[in-house]
DNA sequence: CCCGGCTCAGTGGCCTAGCCAATAGGTCAC
DNA sequence: GTGACCTATTGGCTAGGCCACTGAGCCGGG
């Protein structure tokens, strides 16, 4: 067991959280749509059991990701991102059949994000992509499957696009994106398959050609997609 | 004036928000990192002239997006994408400056939303795209820029497109691009260009050649762009 | 009848104060 | 050296209070 294997630190889970949690989930089981309001907070705060201070960080917290706006004196109310925000969840509880569509956004991104990587790349960024065959190349030789080491490499074409907008994104959808890779890698052969992906997409950015990244990459994605299409299979099995 | 174009409702600026925006750039300007503890809540409650759980409110904001991490007994601490964040910020602010990134994010998207748009198309999906384009062109008949026709459009492919991960993603940066379109709307001749542009996009993805969408959507997208070139002069005239 | 001003009730905003839970560090005993 | 215990510091949450804001309704004047 490596360091960065160790269990991560014990994660306490804020009343806030919650409480947050039980108001999305509430919006999208009462079907509200944008424009309704919440019960009043003094309302709100008895019913779930907890303070006013404690509910007004859960909408402090909603308010910041869209959920909700906040109106002094008028009341909390529904924003139209709030049902959107409801997709996402089905989309991640809904995750195998929703497979292809993470496919189809990765490929959107991240063959953008390869193009960019071949024409702005560092010498300390195609050092970063180095460092992230290497470390994938000796986990995947020591029977592993190379799930950090894959983490490693495209956060290192990510950083060497210098678009934190597009950064940005992919974060957003990051553990979407995160269940795709362990699935795939963990196919027989796909390890080392994945490595020679990253490989060529490597010598695309190092030769600074943008087309040849983003084919790379593309093609690198759509063998994530291939899992998509034999796991069903496995399933019913 | 039309309804569209009513000025949006007065922002009132909460207290949690000024308090959020003041500590992120205390981290920024005093050099943190990740790891670094921020000052105790009663300390800096003081220091800010806020109450506790005024402080606490904005902590649970930067915590939501992820520029600390607040720790019951222990103290508040930096992430490491409190770095990555100032850099979105200073995006956001410097927005002249950052036109281009969102440029080669809407490229990202929307090539690929065009693209999907080509392959999965209804009757119905048509039917929404044609009626953007009869009211952008109706709009740009009477001499207006064809802003809320443009959105309507863009809306319609994105739609069109049933896939509801890349329409978060486009909803989430939906402020970003809203200023690139009126932007590149504004200038002489553009809205019957982008029309132009819509409707060889349209006649792509009525054709169901998803090759062709693609192309025909990155042209329309470095059109934009080529505002972005065009504007720094007119900014220093 | 319509419009503007005022009032009231309901709502959120922020504060104060208090007490408990969690954490880290230090000390002592085995 | 290790484990247990204690202490100091830190955050977590509650309760209560008062003020600011908002929307609706009412009244008076034109």
């Amino acid at each position: 067991m490596t360091a960065s294997e160790f269990p991560a630190r014990l994660a306490r889970v804020r009343l806030y959280e919650q409480v947050a949690e039980q108001i999305t989930r509430w919006i999208g089981d009462n079907g509200l749509r944008a424009g309704d309001r919440l019960p009043p907070e003094r309302d709100l705060a008895t019913r779930l059991g907890v303070s006013r201070a404690t509910l007004s960080q859960a909408l402090v917290a909603l308010e910041v990701i869209g959920v909700v706006v906040v109106r002094h004196g008028d009341g909390t109310v529904v924003t139209e991102a709030a049902t959107g925000h409801a997709r996402i969840g089905e989309a991640i509880r809904d995750h195998a059949d929703r497979l292809p569509e993470v496919i189809e956004t990765r490929d959107a991104l991240e063959t953008k994000l390869a193009a960019l990587a071949a024409r702005r790349r560092s010498d300390e960024d195609l050092a970063r992509i180095d460092a992230a065959l290497a470390f994938m190349a000796a986990d995947v030789d020591n029977g592993g499957r190379g799930v950090e080491g894959d983490e490693r490499f495209h956060a290192a074409v990510t950083t060497a696009a210098h678009s934190p907008l597009l950064a940005r994104l992919m974060a957003e959808i990051s553990d979407l994106i995160r269940e795709t890779r362990i699935e795939s890698l963990g196919q027989p052969g796909r390890p080392r398959a994945s490595l020679a992906g990253h490989g060529a997409i490597a010598e695309a950015i190092r030769a600074g050609d943008p087309d040849a990244a983003a084919r790379a990459m593309h093609e690198h994605v759509e063998m994530v997609s291939d899992v998509a299409v034999l796991r069903p299979e496995a399933e019913s099995a």
